[in-house]
DNA sequence: GCCGTTTTCGGCCCGACTGTTTTCAGTCG
């Protein structure tokens, strides 16, 4: 059911780790590292693939396209098999843990048979790592901190890791006769940045076949309960799915009910009582007479409390029911509102694609406007320089044109230094349409220095959009300690737009953040960050983020008609 | 292990930061 790519790229990235761990040629590790990413980001299913079409991937020699075979025939490969036996499978998860790498983890196993994040909290709390070479009192409060920021993730599982499987189940189940209605709900369908498990609905006349259905998938790896009304399931990834099959009549009720959230549920009850009505999954109904007056669509439960339909998005009590008692309720922006990817990369920097791929590709989602974004030279590892650019924005210029509907911005991702200073002098960055800014580089100055860094590069009159403004990794990753009220005024002073980055571990800013930024009447750009082809489409992520925190059109710089864009791109710089 | 030749080996994204050392290993982007 996963995409043959993506397990692929997750044995060869496991591959990649185990040789690191173990000590193996390091160009080797990085090797299959580069390979994973390659076919994880390529839009050809390898399963479809032979040899020779393997090889025709970047970075897939004749050895790796003869392991991807070996697993998609045979569901193992030999090789990856013998590295595993050699260490158990709980040391990989330590460098997991941020500041603990594969040579860390061997020492721990090597000299205290450490194999699980646990044993390693507790051998920390025991100081037994005191007499380690290499592991002093810091190290110690790094892997303490490290293991509490895994922890404060608790199990929760990343929205777009969630969301591939709830598909394919939502789809199997549909495809079943008697299946009337089936949706996944719960935090999942809120667009939460991470959710617990999956909730699933079925509207059916009877429940049983769904339930075996779920229990028989080939993904499934236990049944966990089993029951009339719900089963609940552990797949072979470990994601729990709870699947809920009601009477076709109950379905918006129903919906609504496991929609959540908690909090909103607690206000539309409670409205729902002040009229003498009981709300339950079942449907809404009069306390006295006990009948049904609104059950079968969530619009017809929401118009009998006096609500407008509400986007699940929303339904947080952050003062959607309020807003739609007063009829203010905001339109928040959709995928189709969205007229362009104002940052995106190419094989030029880190990117998988080559330009043309990438354009292609982006004419293809029906894009009004696309920029490109390569990063900028103080990213060392990148390697970029102004010729490289320059020749980058000639195939831009070039290229332009060729999609007709679809116009090209050429730009670039700059590196905001410690000081808030950038790669490249004004009168070189005046070049570019459009420039994002983000921080990649000294995350932990203190809060004073970060902010005057943060409003430095906000002041710069070619700055358009602050990258992923926080920099956090979700579950991995604080954000840098800024003073956020600052930037946000700053943006809004200064026509600097803030990203919200749709990659699904940063989801940045995040949906309070965004709240809190339009307050101070910030404006927005809802971008992929996008690598490869693939993660174009990474878009809805961002989207569902953005509808958290409550934005329309009117907010998001790239739902705007190119004319009004290029003005807003300007800045200050010309009337 | 991959790649591209200067073809069958020798490079491979480079530099900064951290914490531990006392000149550097490990990790990260």
């Amino acid at each position: 059911m996963a995409r043959p790519n993506d397990e692929v790229e997750t044995l060869l990235q496991e591959y990649a780790d185990l040789i690191a761990i173990t000590g193996g040629d390091a160009f080797k590790a990085r090797a299959y590292e580069k390979a994973a990413r390659a076919i994880g980001g390529h839009p050809a299913d390898v399963s479809r693939l032979d040899a020779e079409g393997l090889r025709e991937i970047p970075g897939v020699g004749r050895s790796i396209a003869d392991k991807v075979l070996e697993y998609l025939s045979t569901g193992r490969v030999a090789a990856v098999e013998e590295t595993r036996a050699q260490i158990p499978a709980g040391v990989r998860e330590l460098i997991a843990i941020p500041t603990l790498g594969p040579k860390k983890a061997m020492t721990l196993y090597q000299r205290l048979h450490i194999s699980s994040v646990d044993e390693l909290a507790e051998a920390v709390k025991e100081e037994r790592l005191a007499d380690l070479k290499g592991f002093g009192r810091k190290t110690e409060e790094n892997i303490l901190h490290g293991i509490a920021l895994m922890r404060q993730a608790g199990g929760r599982i990343p929205l777009d890791v969630a969301t591939g499987p709830a598909e394919d189940i939502v789809a199997e189940l549909s495809s079943m006769t008697g299946c009337r209605r089936c949706a996944y709900a719960g935090s999942l369908r809120r667009m939460k940045e991470t959710v617990g498990d999956i909730d699933l609905l079925v509207a059916a006349e009877e429940s049983e076949r769904f339930m075996t259905a779920l229990s028989e998938l080939p993904s499934t790896a236990e049944v966990v309960a089993h029951g009339e009304k719900k089963t609940t399931i552990r797949t072979l990834k470990g994601l729990q799915v709870d699947l809920r099959v009601l009477p076709p009549d109950s379905w918006g009720a129903g919906l609504q009910y496991f929609t959540g959230s908690k909090a909103h549920n607690v206000r539309t009850r409670t409205i729902a009582v002040r009229q003498g009505l009981k709300l339950s999954e079942y449907g809404l109904s009069e306390v006295e007479s006990g009948r049904t007056v609104a059950s079968r669509t969530e619009e017809e439960v929401y118009a009998r409390l006096g609500l407008p339909w509400i986007p699940p998005t929303l339904r947080e009590d952050r003062g959607e029911i309020e807003a739609g008692l007063r009829g203010e309720l905001p339109e928040v922006i959709t995928e189709g509102d969205v007229r362009g990817d104002l940052h995106t990369h190419t094989d030029l920097t880190d990117g998988l694609a080559p330009l043309e791929e990438m354009v292609t590709a982006a004419a293809g989602r029906g894009y009004a406007y696309y920029a490109v974004t390569d990063h900028a030279p103080n990213l060392y590892m990148q390697r970029m320089t102004e010729e490289k650019i320059l020749a980058q924005r000639e195939q831009v210029r070039a290229m332009d044109g060729r999609h007709r509907r679809m116009r090209l911005l050429h730009g670039v991702e700059l590196n905001i230094g410690p000081d808030g200073e950038l790669d490249w002098p004004d009168d070189f960055l005046a070049g570019f349409d459009i420039c994002v800014a983000s921080v990649h580089s000294h995350t932990a100055l203190d809060r004073a220095a970060m902010t005057r860094r943060l409003l430095r590069a906000c002041e710069n009159p070619h700055v358009n959009v602050i990258g992923h403004p926080t920099t956090r990794l979700i579950g991995k990753r604080p954000g840098i300690d800024v003073d956020l009220d600052e930037v946000f005024a700053a943006c809004a002073r200064s026509g600097t737009a803030l990203e919200v980055n749709s990659q699904p571990d940063r989801l940045d800013l995040c949906d309070e953040d965004i709240l809190r930024a339009k307050e101070y009447g910030a404006k927005f750009a809802v971008n992929t960050d996008a690598h490869s082809v693939l993660q174009l489409a990474n878009l809805r992520y961002g989207v569902g983020t953005a509808q958290r925190g409550w934005l329309t059109s009117e907010d998001v710089i790239n739902t705007w008609p190119l004319r009004r864009l290029r003005r807003f791109l300007r800045k200050s710089r010309t009337g």
